[in-house]
DNA sequence: TTCTGGTTCCCCACTTTTCGCCACTTACTA
DNA sequence: TAGTAAGTGGCGAAAAGTGGGGAACCAGAA
């Protein structure tokens, strides 16, 4: 189970270091696909081949569905950690979450996610705001 | 399983490269048809047969079952790829999906989609501007 | 048949990118 | 404060992508 927030950095080659402790839950191996909200979602490979699954079975009739097939498979990649725990970001990865060089990467319970730390501040601090809202929603999960 | 997204360009004698992780999948041998949306399939020999089976028994009923299946069918070609991993595109798919130097391959779960860079860049855009639409889709797929 | 022009295919070569490994530095722990 | 682990940086080797020469092949024309 991922959890917790980390600042690691993308090096001059687009390497970026995961946070250690996980590193043996990816077994080495690793799916990233475009996220909500201009982040990438990292998944270790169980999880990814239930969702591949779920988008390969897709109806390709509707317009709407194969756009959308297209950009969850064709927007993914797996990549191989090295021996030191890091991926390589492909280009349209990084330009799709506009990561410069410091990254904020957030344990989401089955999976990460990668921000640019820019971003990360300031969506944080935008649901910080929130906080009502939050709490309604959390009432309504039965979450005291 | 085909996923990500790759830049090749096809060069003067019409070769085309195709991206060298998928190789060991295709045994020197693919099969590339018409697809949807102005691109072609690029489909292993072992898929290809299971699709043309489908194919060819889908009911002839509908008109537009039948200009699909002729889509399909028809326009369909095996290649041997090269020592270098390359396949020749024929004039008449070259043209069918206006590829011109840069070229967009797209993994799409059992299959390569090849596309115009410029074509792909625009129709990628399209699609990512509905990021509700997308949301409510990886909703009901499981994805939170 | 023989010549010629065009096309296809096979192989070699160059350039760029990627990958594996090693090493330094920083942070945490005991 | 020594020791260990994590994060970062850089080098060299290997692989991938691309381009081009030239042989083989196939047509049509003389």
């Amino acid at each position: 189970m991922f959890i917790g927030e980390y600042k690691h950095s993308i090096d001059s080659k687009k390497r970026l270091a995961l946070p250690s402790k996980f590193r043996g839950e990816f077994k080495g191996k690793v799916v990233v696909t475009r996220g909500l909200d201009q982040c990438l979602f990292v998944y270790p490979m169980s999880e990814w081949k239930k969702i591949a699954e779920k988008l390969g079975n897709m109806p390709v009739g509707e317009k709407s569905t194969r756009s959308f097939v297209r950009l969850m498979l064709a927007g993914a990649i797996d990549l191989d950690l090295d021996s030191q725990g890091r991926i390589v970001i492909p280009d349209y990865l990084k330009n799709y979450a506009k990561l410069k060089k410091a990254v904020t990467v957030a344990g989401l319970f089955n999976r990460l996610e990668l921000w640019d730390e820019g971003a990360w501040d300031k969506y944080k601090s935008g649901a910080e705001k929130d906080q009502d809202k939050i709490a309604e929603q959390l009432g309504r999960l039965g979450i005291y």
